[in-house]
DNA sequence: GAATAAAATGAATGATTATTCATTTTATTC
DNA sequence: GAATAAAATGAATAATCATTCATTTTATTC
């Protein structure tokens, strides 16, 4: 056989297409069972392969998953920062880091489904990567407000509590929305409750 | 044997204590473990009786998952509803709600790692019911906005969401404090939260 | 197009664990 | 204190799935 790079590259390409497609399905599937009640053979099913070929691709179901917490991870927190670049003002960065978060999940609600519902339950390593993400969001967060509070425009309270509550009243939203349908219009909702959040923190400015 | 109505109630309450004592120890087992993780093994183990006597209380695994959400759902909103009825004035019942809430998670962290931490990614009956027990809370709390907001005392906006967002600013900060032990003083928190949230729903009220 | 290598297959294995049941232990009755 | 009934036991059963591996299929090379 001669050695021949452009090959190899497509060899790669085409395991790394067929891993992806394993990926999918696997999302598919665990969006809509819980981590134990999502079965390999199910993911290989729905990926059109063998039970076996699974093991071509990961080492293990756990390895799988980690994966998909781990891509997600990625995906959400790098889409939430690329639009926060877009404002220097805290209240603005705050404002949009939410709607990023909200409209990446109306995006992909396997995503949602997956972070805010199935893995939350597991008490393993995904666990630590969930909260890992969490606690990254809820960093952001606090580090908007804390300047806000250096700055004077919010009142002096403790910003890590804030930042809890400004997360925590999203993802009580979403987490209502994606298992009961309400609200049903998940982004005109985000306007209520970013003024709730707003007022919350005590926004004192007199812009608008 | 004669018939003895004294001797059969001493029976059944015999029955009745085992019976608890297995719920007791099925809690903590369960509260440090998932519910897959969670072995009737194990569960006997702790109870100190053999597998097969749990299956003299309980038809199986399920039925004995069941009963305790189904027990802490009414420990848990019966406590707020008691406590709630000392109070009249909207604000007031709010507080109370979330004060009741804290008290007993604190008093009874078993109760909180289950309803908050493992049950949620157990996706079957049992989330239906903890979807209920939510419902419940938030409708309580819907229902003192409303009442708010026809007083003129909130200002004219969503209160389901506004419920949703009270709701999950608490349900948050309980989380991270049984995940990671922050805050550390759950109880001392309570009073930014609460501004945050009054804040939030647009108090307007002159009081203090 | 034979020879070789790479991928894919899915039945078999093995580990786990809920549940059962024949047997033993404990309690009750006369 | 026999005789009987009620409770408790834990090894055996059965079902579920993750994982493996001998075999087959497909692709690649000359």
């Amino acid at each position: 056989m001669t050695w021949c790079i452009g090959k190899l590259i497509k060899v790669t390409e085409k395991l790394q297409t067929k891993k992806k497609e394993i990926l999918r399905a696997a999302r598919e599937v665990f969006a809509e069972n819980s981590y134990q009640g999502t079965s390999i053979k199910a993911i290989a099913k729905k990926a059109k392969i063998a039970t076996g070929t699974f093991y071509l691709y990961f080492t293990n179901k756990d390895a799988l998953i980690n994966m998909i917490v781990e891509e997600m991870f990625h995906e959400l927190l790098d889409y939430i920062k690329r639009e926060r670049a877009n404002y220097t003002d805290g209240f603005d960065k705050l404002q949009a880091s939410m709607e990023a978060c909200i409209k990446l999940f109306i995006q992909e609600k396997n995503m949602a489904k997956i972070l805010l519902v199935q893995v939350p339950g597991v008490n393993n390593a995904f666990n630590v990567k969930l909260i890992e993400i969490e606690n990254e969001l809820i960093k952001l967060t606090k580090e908007d407000l804390d300047e806000l509070k250096s700055q004077g425009r919010i009142p002096d309270e403790d910003t890590f509590i804030t930042a809890l509550a400004f997360v925590g009243s999203f993802r009580q939203v979403i987490i209502n929305w994606l298992r009961q349908g309400k609200p049903e219009n998940l982004e005109e909702v985000c306007t209520t409750l970013m003024k709730y959040n707003l007022r919350g923190m005590g926004k004192s400015d007199v812009s608008c």
